[in-house]
DNA sequence: ATCCAATATTTTGTATACTATTTTTTATTC
DNA sequence: GAATAAAAAATAGTATACAAAATATTGGAT
């Protein structure tokens, strides 16, 4: 149920973040505290930290006194997000094209096939987080820790904006945009790299739907999984 | 003695890192839960939040089950988030040569003058605190709120690495950088913006001193004017 | 029946209490 | 006297208790 080398803390997150991805939790839905302390079993202070890590994030917004909700990023906010990325990814992918070795390669294709597999599966929440896997890999290779810390929290918003604002069906899509990249990138064509990018993350955003998706917002049935976990345990 | 938008976690937050600036922190400090909640009369509840956030923004460090401390940032830390601020801001900066209208030319303008004031009267904490205001009013400029945010972080974490790594008064001569970069990007001339701001945190980088300064260690003294403060309130 | 006010309940925000870990001190042995 | 082990104190991490605010409910008036 829970990886070995994840904290506590950082499982409560994942799995909050993965309710969003799955859209069993939509944007606006309360996180009642105690709702979650039943959920998983700890106390409201452990709830409010994680709470206010997603916050920081801007998955999740306090409103002052009448608790937590699922962010609800508008239009302006997505098309920020992604003009962001754009920014720092087509830069990212130059150096990444220039530093790129086999194993890094390696390491992308790899992502790259588990995604597919999840696409063909069916497995949305997994597809976008690989998704996500795949574009902060590839701002490893730069070897700049805060860069790819600052990716890792658009990536988390953009994450949720997809969740939210894609039509259900249309990531399930295997399409060539991640494969094509890796290829430019180990091929060393910086130039070739950062327009694929830069197409890439257009389409991305172009591909959003900006109508409220639905989705579930009784905590108890949305987490009922891990309840029945704890209880045979 | 504090401002009235500002929210009580905010000031803890800002004291705080106002004595990692002036070096009455160091390095290494251990930041004692029982004595912050004496500094600023609240309880542990409140001062862990404030360390929790402090640690995201990478100032200060959790070591488990043995408290929080003042982050350490090494010589390669640093390095990087110079690296990651050029990245970002070579890039911002075109953008707000772009985009710059008067009124913003005119609110750089004062933010480097109250700079220069601060440099002249050996107010060190304020003068770094300017500087890193003044490249987020940049930033600004480009309306894309993600990407204020990212820089905010690197220039806390560079804001740091200044008090720790900077010689004493070597801050505190008054340079042209600042105003030099103003003047390009008020007239629109984004190579010579993108060039000027490429060379600034060059330098920057280039006058840091990466062996360790000195501060004291004692929490209640290093916030006696607070206590002081409290006592007469 | 509908609207409004007063009351009760729920929920958040903060402080405190408790537990477990670490650090310091003290006592003991070589 | 130094090293080590045990005990004591201090500190961090978590859960609970309490206070303040918001929400829901009830009862009455129109």
């Amino acid at each position: 149920m829970r990886n070995e080398t994840e904290t506590f803390d950082e499982w409560i997150y994942d799995q909050v973040f993965s309710a969003v991805l799955e859209q069993r939790l939509i944007p606006g839905a309360k996180l009642k505290e105690s709702d979650l302390c039943d959920v998983f079993g700890t106390s409201r202070t452990t709830i409010r930290r994680i709470l206010l890590r997603l916050s920081l994030d801007k998955v999740v917004e306090f409103r002052p006194n009448r608790g937590a909700i699922i962010a609800t990023p508008a239009a302006e906010d997505v098309r920020q997000i992604f003009a962001a990325r754009r920014f720092l990814e087509i830069g990212i992918i130059g150096d990444a094209a220039r530093h790129c070795g086999v194993d890094d390669a390696g390491a992308l294709k790899d992502i790259v096939s588990r995604e597919n597999t999840a696409k063909l599966s069916g497995d949305r929440s997994r597809a976008i987080r690989l998704a996500g896997e795949f574009h902060l890999r590839l701002a490893e290779i730069t070897g700049n820790k805060p860069i790819r810390d600052l990716l890792r929290q658009l990536v988390a918003q953009s994450s949720l904006a997809l969740a939210l604002y894609e039509a259900p069906g249309h990531l399930l899509c295997v399409d060539n945009d991640h494969i094509d990249i890796v290829t430019a990138v180990a091929e060393g064509n910086i130039k070739k790299s950062r327009e694929l990018m830069g197409q890439h993350l257009y389409r991305a955003e172009a591909e959003m739907k900006l109508d409220q998706p639905k989705g579930s917002n009784d905590l108890k049935s949305v987490f009922a999984h891990i309840i029945e976990n704890r209880a045979s345990a």
